[in-house]
DNA sequence: TATTGTTATACTCTATAACTATA
DNA sequence: TATAGTTATAGAGTATAACAATA
């Protein structure tokens, strides 16, 4: 039997260079999707608001402001590069003439089927020849990290409103 | 024992649903880094800067450049606001005059040193409980995701130069 | 001639503050 | 009085192009 010693400290190499292998899978991720976004005329954030728009529906400025945790006029900026680039139109709120509901257009919408068709692709390209016992272990691993990473972030920013 | 039907078709829910899950955990260590290195007073992209100089030491603004693939007009930018913040220095380059190194002031070596800390400390909270078969089957999946994920982007990006 | 880093200019994403129109 | 979205202004990060000093 051998003699204990914490884990901390005498695997603390391992646990780092996990670490690091996560951090380069986030920056060849970011890459790839920068990249694939790029081909359909898009950049994260205005596609993180398309996305948003394709999901819930024809939704105001406010609401998506709220949604993509930036300011509202932050908001006008992304929806009129948006709209120059034939994604998206700006309505007429039925109820509120203060309110502006943004909607997609067919490009727009016809866009995202193809970005979904993307993501298939991409999710079989990485996981479809892992074993289902392969996928599931990387999958706790994963949510593992994802649990500890919210908490940790909570801790940090102190009950948000 | 039942008929088999394509993987591909079969399984694709839960392989998109896994990237999903992937790119959740890189929204969420972005968040995480950023707010890390804002309490240094850092950015992301000179944070990026600042570790080259400390991993390769006193370096040129080009190879900086070439390194972080902005254009050097870009390294200029992010050299000023950290000569600003008090993180480097600009010297001269004891044989080529047009060039400059780029060098660690106290306070940017020792707040490299801080963020090397909170990088263990990171690792340990993400992984520090899982065991060491778990860790295992997590690292397969990391990097057989990472080498799918490489292959895609080569095949996309030709032969670069 | 080629290279290093800069000035000049511009675009995207982000923020705050003040304002308009409406609720 | 409060809310939705805008104009005005500013700063960081990115890019190209033209230029100065040096190799």
């Amino acid at each position: 039997m051998q003699f204990t010693m914490s884990k901390t400290h005498e695997l603390q190499p391992a646990l780092t260079n996990a670490l690091d292998q996560v951090l380069e899978l986030v920056v060849l991720l970011g890459d790839d999707m920068q990249h694939s976004l790029a081909g359909h005329g898009l950049s994260l954030p205005r596609a993180h608001l398309l996305w948003l728009v394709h999901r819930n529906g024809p939704q105001t400025q406010r609401v998506l402001a709220d949604a993509l945790k930036v300011t509202p006029r932050n908001v006008t900026s992304l929806v009129d590069g948006l709209v120059d680039t034939g994604f998206v139109t700006r309505e007429r709120h039925p109820t509120d003439r203060r309110a502006t509901l943004v909607s997609l257009t067919d490009h727009g919408a016809s866009t995202l089927a193809a970005m979904d068709e993307s993501r298939k692709d991409l999710a079989e390209l990485l996981f479809g020849d892992l074993s289902s016992a392969q996928l599931k272990a990387f999958l706790h691993g994963l949510n593992h990290v994802a649990s500890r990473l919210r908490e940790g972030l909570q801790a940090a920013q102190p009950t948000e409103r």
